[in-house]
Order: structure tokens, then sequence, then C-alpha cells
DNA sequence: CGCAGCTGTAACAGAAAATGTTACGACAAG
DNA sequence: CTTGTCGTAACATTTTCTGTTACAGCTGCG
């Protein structure tokens, strides 16, 4: 498996927070979430903050508190939970510097950058294209 | 730094045999690609492994032995690069199994493939539009 | 005002994957 | 047969993510 599931976590999180939302349960705790996403309550917590910096959701403290969305699903896009989690960019460059002496260790990240720039961008598209309110609706078809 | 630098490595490999290619040298020793991507040269032959079993380069045995490219620089495209060193997909599912009592721990891994492989396939068009050919000549820019 | 319940975050353990290193058998040209 | 390089195993190191425990801080309610 990937090293990076936080979108998947993240998204996860914000669809169970639409699901509640509609049915009419204003807020969730974070141990609710985790019973859903099976995992600790502490890294729902991480990914919940990540969400509530990034203004997605919202936070209500002391007795009876829980989360709940800032916006409607149609307003959230996967692009916007790409964002909030700061995942890792797919490829990473060299971890040790090339050999500045030879013409292709001196010219080839800047060409790399260049291609993984263009990649970056159609990904970005695709995922700006996907709301959680389509995450929804297509998690309850099945 | 992202966990994947595999690619870049292959990447740098191949447009290194270009360039030596051009200058009329046939064979590359994994010591001299190792010397400008700055590694160790068993990583370099490990990456050249990939590539060979893809068919991407070949490889000359015994003495005097070394390692050329199989096709033409422009007939080696970045997706085929990124398909031989077998790169995990950059968004993975969860870990643990999430909640299955839960709608959406039931709906959301299907949903989230759906979206992941949309992605995915982006990426690899963006992939399949640049060339080693390509690589080289925007490495040899700067 | 104090209690109860949940958040926010630090600190650390554990797991998994990539990378780097050493070592050595296999192979082919001369 | 000698020599130089590949192919690969084995292991150390590093990094990153995940999971866990612990505890201070906040706020609604009695």
């Amino acid at each position: 498996m990937a090293a990076n599931s936080r979108l998947t976590i993240a998204t996860h999180v914000l669809t169970w927070l639409a699901l509640a939302q509609r049915r009419g349960q204003e807020v969730l705790t974070s141990d609710q979430v985790a019973a859903s996403v099976n995992t600790n309550p502490v890294i729902i917590r991480r990914s919940l903050g990540d969400l509530r910096r990034a203004g997605l959701v919202e936070v209500r403290h002391g007795a009876g508190a829980g989360w709940s969305l800032a916006r409607t699903p149609e307003e959230i896009t996967l692009l916007q939970v790409y964002d909030a989690v700061g995942a890792e960019p797919p490829f990473g460059l060299h971890r040790t510097e090339p050999n500045l002496e030879c013409p292709v260790g001196r010219g080839i990240r800047p060409a790399l950058s260049e291609a993984y720039g263009r990649v970056e961008r159609v990904i970005r598209r695709e995922l700006a294209d996907t709301s959680i309110a389509d995450m929804l609706r297509e998690t309850l078809m099945s």
C-alpha cells in the first residue's frame, strides 16, 4: 500500500460528517468518527485539525463538543482536501545532489521539475472535479 | 521529499545513456552512471534491472561490459519508465479495514478507488507525452 | 463554581519502505 | 584462465507514517 493514506482518511471523515449532517446529527466526536474509520481517535483529531486549519470543518469545545462541516458537501472538493492534508507530491527528486560536473547531473533536476509540475497540474485539475457530495452519493450506492 | 525517487533515478540513468549514445560511447558501466547520479552502483544496477526487464535497456556481460538503450530516446516515454520501476500509486486506501457496520465504512473504498483511478489515468496520459529525448533536450538547455 | 466530556498536542513506540553498503558468485571477452 | 562487470543476497541506516498513552485546556451544565 502507498505510504500516504491521509487523503483517504480525511475524505472518509468528511463523507461521514456529511452523512451525519443530512441525518440531522449536528456534531460528531472524534471517537464516533474513529469507530467508522476503525482507527485511533488521535489519528482522527490530527486529520480534523488539518481540515479545520483549511476552513473545511468547525469544532465545538466543552461538554457536548464535536465536529461539523463548515460548508456544504457540494462546496468541498477533493483538491481542497488534498491541499489541507499537505500530502507529498507523487514523485521526489534525487535524495542526494547529483554530480554537477556531469551535464546530465547539472540539468536533470530542472527538467524533471518541469515534467513533474505538469503531472501535478493534471492531478489538481482532476481532484477539483470531485466533491464530498459526489463521494457521499457514490458511497451510498454500494 | 517524497518516498519515491525511483522514477527520478531511472529517468536520470536513461537520459545519461541517451547522451552517451549520441556522443558515440557505446556502453556505460553502472559505476560510470553512479558517478553522475552520485549514489552507490548497486542502486543503479537495481534500477537498470527494472529497465532491462521492461525492455528499455540492454546489458552486455563479461569484460568490457556495460549498458545501452534498447530503443531510440524518442521511443521511450516517462510512462514506460513509470511502469518499469513499479512505483506505488500516489494515494493509498485505508491501512486497516474500515468498520463495515457503518454505511460510509462499507461504501467509501469503492468510491475512493473510482476517484483515484481517474487520477491515475490522467497521470498516465501526461507521462506518456514526455520522452527521454524531450528530457535530454530540456536537460542540456540549462 | 466545579464537574464532566471532549479537544489539542506532545512524546514515544512500532512498522514499513526506501536507500545505502558490503560481499560474492556468475558470466563473457580477450 | 584472467579480468572486469553484472546480478543479487544480506544487512544497516534512514525516513515516514501510524498507533498509543498521557495530560493540559476549554466550555456547557448543574
